[in-house]
DNA sequence: GAAGATTGTTGTTGACGACAACAATTGGCT
DNA sequence: AGCCAATTGTTGTCGTCAACAACAATCTTC
């Protein structure tokens, strides 16, 4: 073994050309802080994943939850209805309700009134588990207290009240 | 305030399949409305859809942009380093720089330092670009404030500043 | 010099938004 | 009554995006 001499591990490179930042981020995002846009994004992906991650239990991703929640609140709406309240496409809704419908938590009821559309309701074991469901997601809204601030939520829940 | 954690939202509507709402949004959220994942879900589609609109002309998407923004103000910076900043996966910067390459707006450098990385710089006909990029997004920022109003649009900035 | 880490790259998976097309059905209009 | 337009659910395609995994070339470290 050489009996190394180099003690110092200073974690600079140094000696290069390219701007080898120390390390971090100093790196500017420029124009990028004033947009709120980016700001939103990167909160965002933020919340979702911790939503994710909350909700990982149970399996229950932010567009599942939203259906089943809607559809808890307002039995018989047809998915149409459902898709318009939630911005969501129906042709997306469809493979959504698949997954929902093979875990047992909605089913959909042909409508007499109009054979094209269906009625949208939960399974009495939809009705138990979206009350575990929010739960937890209470508990993901604690983790964005906990990140952004009591009031802050509030504030944000304000300003884009609009929005849902 | 997520209140207790009982919120019975009873409106069962249930009985047969057919609950025919009068036609527009009388539609409840329940649950929905007190989560901030929701809200900001919906509006930062809002956000990015204006912002794809207002820089149509130029073809230049958000993440794009924002790429765009970090090289601009920090010449020479590594793939690695440009993608650890914005939350971007490596894999995903190479085909952004990929296509922004085949546009001449960025110029990969091989680094002599590093043999492995790359020095990103915008071309001449990239920083000229971004100029005009910068001001089309200020008219985007714009109409974000048109749209929540100014103060709410420096409030919003304010809270998610520390995800920047 | 060998072992391990890093950088750029390619590829895959899955969630998601946007569209287009289609059959079944309903509603409007004459 | 009959016909045409619109609606509903469905299937399919396309492009964006996050999350991984694997790989060759290259650095770092011992």
């Amino acid at each position: 073994m050489t009996t190394t001499a180099a003690p110092t591990s200073l974690r600079r490179r140094a000696g290069n050309g390219t701007t080898r930042r120390n390390e971090a981020d100093e790196i500017g995002l420029d124009a990028l802080v004033g947009h709120a846009g980016y700001a939103v994004r990167r909160f965002q992906i933020w919340i979702f994943q911790d939503f994710i991650k909350t909700l990982g239990e149970v399996d229950i991703r932010p567009t599942q939850y939203s259906v089943l929640t809607v559809i808890g609140a307002n039995p018989g709406l047809s998915q149409m209805a459902v898709a318009k309240r939630l911005g969501i496409e129906r042709a997306r809704l469809v493979h959504l309700l698949d997954s929902l419908e093979g875990r047992k938590l909605v089913k959909r009821i042909k409508s007499k009134s109009d054979r094209r559309s269906h009625a949208l309701h939960l399974t009495a074991q939809g009705e138990t588990a979206l009350a575990k469901f929010k739960r937890l997601a209470a508990e993901h809204e604690r983790h964005v207290e906990e990140k952004i601030g009591k009031a802050n939520r509030e504030r944000l829940l304000q300003i884009l009240a609009g929005f849902t």
